[in-house]
DNA sequence: CGCTCTGCTGCAATCGTTTGCAGGATGACC
DNA sequence: GGTCATCCTGCAAACGATTGCAGCAGAGCG
């Protein structure tokens, strides 16, 4: 069926080694049979089997990449920058789903792990000791997540949650409300740390913490009504899905946004600019996160002696849109 | 470093062969030396190395997956029933991510083939010749696209055409316009014939192609003046995300949706329920196309002689939202 | 006690490539 | 023309699993 190194090494009248060199070290092989070769070899149409080679080699050419949700235009758009990456490096991307599993990601890295020379954990949702585990036993990047020296690219938390409560104060907001993530959010740890540690630097200011939720639209239409229960003037979100739940249900009960209460999210997902009102939001390099993951991984897969340890930390920029005002915008005249 | 079966069987007292077989036929051996051998081989963290499986038996227990961009919602929640249908039996998923070239997926295409034990291609932007070349070389199935004898899984664009339709002439609109999608997309001009045919069969219906716009929100933004000037009522798009660019551009004109203009979606991504108005949009059935693709691909690929040729039509529902209304809305007073 | 039959297990070949090593050819230089 | 170095090519051994085939042991039966 498939044309193999051996027919072509028939046909060119050389052996099979020599058909493995003129494709691999080029400069080995004298150059006419080279070219003689290279031409049969296209010729005939011969593609290298890639287990063949990885059996014997031990690189697979891949690298192997887990999320919580790929429906999550978060997950999206770092996979989008891990597949730029990668292909633009000649490798190829397995990926895999957890469906928000932590208790499955440890078995989707080890099934994956066998095919790819190393793993991206895109926000893991398991445990620490997991991904010690797993560090152990494949080369791995963290990618939105840091664990001890296990190599990671993340994004300055806590500069998007200071600059978040800088714009609603200035705003004149004195009570803020934070809709926290998934409880196994590594980054929501982050972020409600920083929340109340920032917002309990101002004196003026009280900060509340309404919980965790799930990631999706639902989880923000669940916090809404706490939200305004709290007596918050302005809610930072988990992410920019779960705003839109808030954005969701504040319509629902006829609450305006920014007039009644501002709303900002975090991420910046390319949609966020398209509701109405467009969301203010906390940006995250989201493509640059994914390319990051694959520049580090790649660096450790091919000096495996070098930098044990290595982390990433991208900068963030608020992006100021529509879903938030002035505290006291209740209080002009709605414009019609 | 990593344990092989030859590790297991010399700890178990047996040869290779019998750790092989107790993992993959465990009735070819007797109770007692199977039991010592799976406890060994769990004991050892054993783990059967895949690319020597491949190498002998010619299944990875893999599928490929190629989309144009996996950015774009669509894609990502089809992405999400190919995920979830192939981990359920088993199988991993390579994604590539085209980029919307269509010259680059032949070879990512060929690159992945070598991997995999089928391949699903997604809206494939690649001319017919080439998927007729691919479907030679390797077993492949067609997401959102048809050509041939190729296996496929499509939806009725034609209904779904018809619904938008009905429901616009329902509300009173009488002069449609179409925004049409990529030129190489296989769906976009399924939808455009079915547009011009289907709004042809009114006599007092006009319609209106305003051409080929980019699959992105700019593609809307930039068609959005197109459609005003056409003198349109109301505007069926491509996709959400082009409608999205619409209501983008009609809002920044000052243009009402719906009281001015109605727009009409296709796909019914999760955020169109979010924008404002919220997008009426002819829904697809995405994360049921992805699994419904590996669904085939998998019966291809257990079944080597069965089904020569299968073709899946998978149903449509226009979804109404915020974002169409009468004709004549204009003329009432703007609810303020 | 011996024969046959059944049921396990091991031997060894195989998949398609890479790569260290050896050997042959060629050319250069004395 | 001989010697040596250089360059290229082929041989063969891996890599780690699967699997047809053969052989052996044990049981059953006459």
């Amino acid at each position: 069926m498939a044309v193999s190194a051996r027919d072509v090494a028939r046909v060119a009248g050389v052996s099979v080694s020599t058909v493995s060199r003129a494709l691999s070290r080029p400069d080995d092989v004298a150059a006419h049979t080279r070219d003689r070769v290279l031409a049969t070899a296209r010729g005939m149409g011969y593609r290298p089997n890639a287990a063949a080679r990885t059996l014997i080699t031990g690189r697979t050419g891949n690298i192997g990449l887990i999320v919580p949700d790929i429906e999550n235009p978060f997950f999206a758009s770092v996979t989008k920058g891990v597949q730029l990456q990668a292909r633009s490096a000649g490798y190829a991307v397995f990926i895999a789903d957890s469906d928000e599993d932590p208790s499955i990601e440890r078995e989707l890295a080890r099934n994956l792990a066998k095919q790819v020379d190393g793993l991206i954990l895109c926000s893991p949702r398991a445990p620490g000791e997991v991904l010690d585990d797993l560090a152990r036993e494949c080369t791995l990047v963290l990618v939105n997540r840091r664990r001890g020296d296990i190599p990671s690219v993340t994004v300055d938390n806590r500069e998007g949650v200071r600059q978040a409560i800088g714009h609603l104060r200035a705003l004149g907001h004195r009570r803020l409300a934070y809709v926290g993530g998934p409880a196994t959010s590594w980054s929501n740890r982050e972020r409600l740390a920083a929340f109340l540690e920032l917002g309990g630097e101002h004196e003026d200011t009280e900060v509340v913490d309404l919980g965790f939720f799930q990631p999706y639209v639902s989880g923000g239409v669940a916090a809404g009504d706490l939200a305004l229960a709290s007596g918050a003037t302005a809610v930072l979100a988990y992410n920019d899905v779960v705003a839109f739940g808030l954005l969701e249900r504040f319509r629902q009960r006829g609450v305006r946004v920014p007039d009644d209460v501002s709303v900002v999210g975090t991420d910046d997902i390319p949609v966020s600019a398209l509701t109405s009102p467009a969301l203010t939001s906390v940006g995250l390099p989201l493509v640059s996160s994914g390319r990051a993951g694959v520049d580090m991984l790649l660096g450790l897969v091919g000096d495996p002696a070098a930098v044990p340890v290595h982390h990433h930390h991208l900068a963030v920029q608020l992006v100021v849109r529509g879903s938030t005002g002035p505290r006291d915008a209740a209080a002009r005249p709605h414009p019609g």
